[in-house]
DNA sequence: TTGACAGGCAAGTGGTTACTTGCATATAAA
DNA sequence: TTTATATGCAAGTAACCACTTGCCTGTCAA
């Protein structure tokens, strides 16, 4: 929603890590997320870290979450990268 | 060019301000768009301030720059933003 | 009910970064 | 040649941010 909180969220590596890993299989709980950054992305964070980061891309809105029992599901929204380009139009190379 | 410093240089603000008052009035030299983002914009940046944020827009591939003679104009360059919306495309809502 | 599992909250810490300050360089006007 | 103009460089400072640490809450299985 807003534009300071969505290049906030953006701006950090392991955040736009995640939005790749969403990407690739939506709907993953914190410690599939967990997993996956350690095995394949090789990041050694941990999962306090990670859950801090989902909150900065759920306010950013980027990221939307649904409840089920004692599982958080993470699921990928790419919609406010739509207010950047309206923002700046892509030039023409 | 690298998306590390193209996250880092949007993350800014007054980066950001810059980009819009580059795209209102394009080719303008540092002293211009110190005055007009005091101006229009109320920030209260120094000088050093905006070139040094200059720099790191330019580094983003995000301004270009030419030189004549003293003065150095700043140029728009939006077209490293259609990375963001390649590496994550935008959903329809 | 007891234990394991999934996640949340909050204070403290270290590194990054935006900004200032002071000086330096280069071009153009007087 | 002086002087003003336009910009560059580099060290120091203060605020911000990612991360850790420790403890707490809620859910489900045994």
């Amino acid at each position: 929603m807003d534009a300071a909180e969505l290049f906030k969220a953006l701006s950090d590596p392991t955040r736009r890590t995640i939005l790749d890993e969403l990407q690739r299989s939506d709907g993953q709980t914190l410690f599939e997320i967990c997993g996956r950054l350690i095995m394949k992305h090789g990041l050694s964070s941990s999962r306090q870290a990670i859950s801090q980061h989902l909150a900065v891309l759920e306010e950013a809105g980027l990221v939307t979450t649904r409840r089920e029992g004692r599982y958080k599901f993470h699921h990928l929204d790419t919609s406010p990268l739509r207010s950047i380009v309206e923002r700046w139009p892509i030039n023409d190379d």
